[in-house]
DNA sequence: ACTTTGACTTCGG
DNA sequence: TCCGAAGCCAAAG
C-alpha cells in the first residue's frame, strides 16, 4: 500500500500491477480491499488493466475528474496508458517528481 | 465448512 | 476491439 501511496499525481497504475509492485502477484483484488480500508490514499490512481475505469455511477466519473484534474488524458473510456502509466522499476529514487503531463484540457 | 461476491486479469474466439 | 469463461484471493453470508 506504500505503493499506492506514493502514486505520483499525473499517473496511474492498474490493481494487478499494484499487486505485483508490491510483491503478491496476482491479488489484484486485495489491492482493491486496501483501497477502500484505508483512507487518504489518491485511489482514483488505480483504473483496471488496460486503464479501463473500474467504479460504478458516480464514483467514475469522480475519478474520471480527479484524473483530468492532474493532467491524464483519456482515450476513449479509457486512460491513455501509454503516457501515464507508471513504471514501478524506478522506484527507488526521486521518482516522485516525476514529470507531470501538462496535456491538460478544460472542458465545460 | 461451503458458497457467493467483488473497484480484477488474462486468454481465446 | 469487444465479450465470455476461467483463474484468483480474501471477506461475508
Amino acid at each position: 500500500m506504500r505503493c499506492i501511496r506514493d502514486l505520483p499525481a499525473g499517473t496511474v497504475s492498474s490493481y494487478g500491477a499494484i499487486a505485483r509492485a508490491a510483491g503478491w502477484p496476482g491479488a489484484a483484488r486485495q489491492v482493491v480491499r486496501v483501497l477502500q480500508q484505508v483512507p487518504g490514499l489518491p485511489w482514483h490512481r488505480v483504473v483496471g488493466a488496460g486503464g479501463a475505469i473500474k467504479l460504478g455511477g458516480e464514483n467514475a466519473a469522480e475519478q474520471r475528474f480527479r484524473l483530468r484534474m492532474e493532467g491524464v488524458a483519456f482515450r476513449g473510456a479509457r486512460v491513455d496508458m501509454k503516457r501515464h502509466e507508471f513504471h514501478w522499476k524506478q522506484l527507488s529514487v526521486a521518482s516522485f517528481k516525476l514529470p507531470v503531463p501538462r496535456t491538460r484540457s478544460r472542458r465545460p
